[in-house]
RNA sequence: GGCCCCAUCGUCUAGCGGUUAGGACGCGGCCCUUUCACGGCUGAAACACGGGUUCGAUUCCCGUUGGGGUCACCA
């Protein structure tokens, strides 16, 4: 009998987890937060996490969605700890199994077609009564069996009695047998159903934790009966509330991105910002936040997640990534942000600017944003709000800084800031007044980095040839 | 609809019979400051409701309401 706390559970015991994805689509942010919380948990006990791509489904699995789901899965650092199996090429041994159960008499041909069942289904709807499959094949005998008519393989559930499973999630849930149905083991075609084939590898994998969505709860008892039915030993169970959207519906399209390659690749995230975020997203630990890997995999327990379903909070993921990218190294982040620059991107310059760049953006598209400026090619196209500081007498004090600081000899942020600043005060005017409009005629914008850092990284001719082009009473102003 | 699960600020959460109900995101204010950020300080913001149990319930029990999940020859 399972035990109620994950300390009992693995008392001594080897832990073994596993994360089993269907390949009919990109890495959902709900998988994506499954496969951590089983990879933590087999860290956390120094066992085994596994990957098995659920592909049984011909019609519906591809290729390309079994690539996504491996990339997403590196991204984050949540690769499996083993090549991951394919649940399809396993459907030898798994209509092994079936048949043993059949000849144990756990299971039974049922010729009932689909047709025949949609219309019982039908009739128990319009009658507003709880359908159950209740097949008259269940209890004929193998005699009787017509060997020329196509049949489903069907597991013989009790139909007396209830059964409780103790998740180490949600606690001990009991349900009546009667409400469990004779599901199709072997489909009519021979293959295999989901619902066999995850019991069968889950044994023949060794998985000793089955840490997966709450939308699977109710199928853990069906699943028991296959184990009980092979007199196996059945796994502990440990089943996540799934993640809502913001309205808290499910996650879908409508909400945005569900795919963690577009929170990579379109929203600018961090792998390590996603990881923390979902790690918090249903567990905790006291006040924490920022949580690394080696803390996370120290920290995390089972019975520290949650029952209750979350929503997903973009605003927080982006807080959350914005403190990784001012943590993150120059070099690789003029990397990642490159792509996302428009124009020709000198990656030394970027990478040498990261450092004021970085504390102002909350992604990587932003970060990008932000860089722009130092690739821009002249004439620059000023943004409104900075044309409207470029005032006559704006251009005035261009004219006057454009002098002063051509002769300028320490072009470096203490040279400029000295001489600016010395400039302000003979003229009794703010430092503002000077930053701003300079601000406008080298960025083309009214914000960016400090002035003086923006002077040092567009480097004395650059800078100078942008202030002429705004400076004097009759510069043309380059509207956009 | 049947069955299962859940319920602390708008959101993520801490709390595990006695707390001024804590933190984080977001939001407001102040400070820092050449802009924007970062950072610091600070404010508003929650125990869904009704019954019990108890000297005492956010905490335990029951119900209501609300939310989620699930009812395939999909996974």
């Amino acid at each position: 009998m399972a035990s109620a706390t994950s300390e009992a559970a693995t008392a001594g015991a080897r832990v073994v987890t596993r994360f089993a994805p269907s390949p009919t689509g990109y890495l959902h942010i709900g998988g994506a937060r499954t496969a951590l919380f089983n990879w933590l948990y087999a860290r956390h006990h120094g066992g085994t996490y596994l990957l098995r791509i659920e592909d049984t489904d011909r019609a519906r699995s591809t290729q390309p969605a079994i690539a996504a789901i491996f990339d997403g899965l590196e991204w984050l650092g949540l690769g499996g700890d083993e090549p991951a199996t394919f649940q399809f090429e396993r459907s030898a041994r798994h209509a092994e199994v079936a048949h043993a159960l059949l000849e144990a008499g756990h299971a039974y041909r049922c010729y009932l077609t689909s047709e025949e069942l949609a219309s019982r289904r039908a009739a128990a709807q319009a009658e507003r009564r709880p359908f159950r499959i209740a097949s008259e094949w269940r209890d004929a005998a193998p005699a009787r069996w017509p060997s020329d008519t196509p049949y489903v393989v069907r597991i013989k559930a009790p139909r007396e009695g209830e059964t409780a499973i103790d998740d180490l999630v949600q606690g001990r849930v009991t349900v009546n047998n009667a409400e469990i149905d004779d599901f199709v083991l072997l489909r009519s075609d021979g293959t295999p159903t989901y619902m066999l084939a995850v019991v069968v590898d889950d044994h023949d994998m060794g998985v000793t934790h089955v840490i997966r969505g709450d939308d699977h709860l109710n199928n853990a008892f069906r699943q028991l009966v296959v184990i009980s039915g092979m007199g196996w030993e059945q796994p502990f169970y440990a089943h996540v509330p799934l993640i809502n959207g913001a309205d808290g519906a499910k996650l879908s399209k409508r909400h945005g991105a569900t795919g963690v390659d577009a929170y990579r690749d379109e929203l600018g995230i961090l792998p390590e910002a996603l990881f923390n975020y979902l790690l918090r997203l249903g567990w905790g630990h006291g006040d924490d936040e920022i949580i690394s890997r080696e803390q996370a995999i120290e920290w995390f327990d089972i019975k520290d997640v949650g029952k209750s379903p979350s929503r997903f909070d973009l605003a927080k993921l982006q807080n959350l990534n914005g403190h990784y990218i001012r943590e993150a190294g120059d070099a690789r982040l003029a990397a990642l942000v490159a792509p996302h620059v428009t124009g020709t991107v000198d990656l030394p310059l970027l990478e040498e600017a990261m450092p004021v760049l970085k504390v102002r953006a909350k992604d990587l598209e932003e970060l990008a944003n932000n860089a722009a400026f130092l690739f821009a090619q002249r004439p620059l196209t000023i943004e409104p709000k900075a044309a409207a500081l470029l005032t006559d007498e704006a251009r005035v004090l261009l004219m006057q800084i454009q002098q002063r600081i051509a002769v300028e000899n320490s072009w470096t942020t203490a040279g400029l800031e000295a001489s600016l600043k010395a400039m302000a005060e003979e003229l009794g005017l703010g430092l503002g007044k000077l930053a701003q409009p300079l601000r406008a005629a080298l960025t083309g914008q009214t914000t960016s980095p400090g002035i003086f850092d923006v002077l040092v990284l567009l480097g004395r001719d650059e800078s100078l040839a942008r202030i002429a082009a705004q400076a004097g009473p009759e510069a043309p102003v380059q509207q956009v």
